[in-house]
DNA sequence: TAAATAGTGTCTTTAAGACAATATGCC
DNA sequence: GGCATATTGTCTTAAAGACACTATTTA
């Protein structure tokens, strides 16, 4: 009965120009050594409180990424997804601004940052896992304040509206989405702090209250 | 590595007197032998293709229930949550007509049908699992077609509506309970058949569309 | 025909979207 | 001042809810 693997996996998205990007590794050991894959690892019951934590240990170990957004997304297994046997792998995904990925590790060609929606190649079944994670994200996007989790703080309304814009993929009335982001109430502007160089009016800074950092608001009929 | 138990839990709900109750199965073994806890198991990597597969052997084999509408809901790990070692549960949830209850097994007080309101004495971490499965059944309900999966077929609009008012804990609005109905694009009409025996007007039958036996419809903005 | 519930029409209220006017920085 | 974008006000449109009217059965 022992003899399941078990293992798991994250998917850590980001926005780079305007487009969802999943941050690959490669792996080190067989089997598929040397191919770019989720980062991902067996689950360790010594040191590990839960698989959480392990996703975790993951992000920092492999990519020296912490604390990002993190959120449990599937469990995927059967005896074909990976050569070494009848696997179980408890399934991530991760939201980060761009500018965290590439402050820890890597320089060297060990992670990449690709296209979600231009993936091949993937070993196991992490096209699969990409893809569920990918349809989550987007569709959870559509009533909550998830896609906050990509922008770096502190952000503008208008620059929020982009990535919310890119994440759905369709553009959105700005009045409304200035309602929305009212009624999610998760925002607190930064008093005095407004965006400038550029040549036309500053637009008001703002951040994610503090009790949001790791958690989503939802509205009631979506954004 | 391989020192983790791999298990799978059910959390089977089905509507009884206008209440969400779950079906728990008196333990056979060690440890809890005797105690009502959610059906579940030890994934057989040999025989199971999958975590679902396994999900669905259990309530073959404890419940004598094929075939439910069966959905995963989370996977639970730790060192605590299972006093044989660290463990992690691939848990699912089903929703069933209550008449499906009881056809199969049982009988003999090996299983009870329990309000999930009023839960005490689960082993494991039984008691989280099933709350977060009723906060996803009532979450889900309130945009899909899922309720419909705890309605007994053929059944009328009128009593669809008490279902999926039970399920949400709020009443609705007839009308536009039947424009959403209508919107979902799940229903099809038996031609000619009502209810009867009633001292007024008969109501129309209804029936899942079979292509949406073991799917979702999901609505824009809710119901 | 009275009672009870099914089914539908329509008005009111509320939310979403379109549009435009004003605000404010930098050149 | 002129340009570009931010921010806000308000009108239009669409969805949701309230209410009431008609329909159809049994007692």
């Amino acid at each position: 009965m022992g003899d399941v693997i078990c293992t798991v996996d994250v998917v850590l998205l980001t926005l780079r120009t305007a487009a969802l990007h999943v941050l690959l590794h490669r792996r080190e050991r067989e089997p598929f050594q040397n191919v770019l894959a989720l980062p991902g690892g067996y689950v360790h019951p010594h040191t590990d409180r839960d698989t959480r934590d392990a996703a975790l240990r993951v992000l920092q170990d492999k990519l020296g990424i912490q604390s990002p957004y993190l959120e449990q997304l599937a469990t995927f297994s059967g005896p074909a997804r990976d050569p070494r046997g009848w696997s179980v792998s408890v399934a991530y995904y991760a939201l980060v601004p761009e500018n965290l990925i590439g402050n820890g590790k890597d320089c060297s060609g060990t992670t990449a940052l690709c296209p979600v929606d231009d993936l091949r190649g993937l070993p196991f079944d992490h096209a699969q896992i990409v893809e569920t994670a990918v349809h989550r994200v987007r569709n959870k996007s559509s009533y909550s304040s998830l896609p906050m989790h990509l922008c770096q703080a502190p952000f503008t309304l208008p620059q929020l509206q982009t990535v919310y814009e890119a994440v759905l993929g369709e553009p959105l009335n700005k009045v409304s989405f200035r309602r929305k982001m009212d009624e999610l109430a998760v925002l607190e502007a930064i008093p005095g702090a407004f965006s400038s160089g550029n040549a036309h009016r500053p637009a008001q800074l703002y951040q994610l209250k503090p009790a949001w950092r790791h958690a989503l608001s939802v509205t009631e009929r979506g954004i």
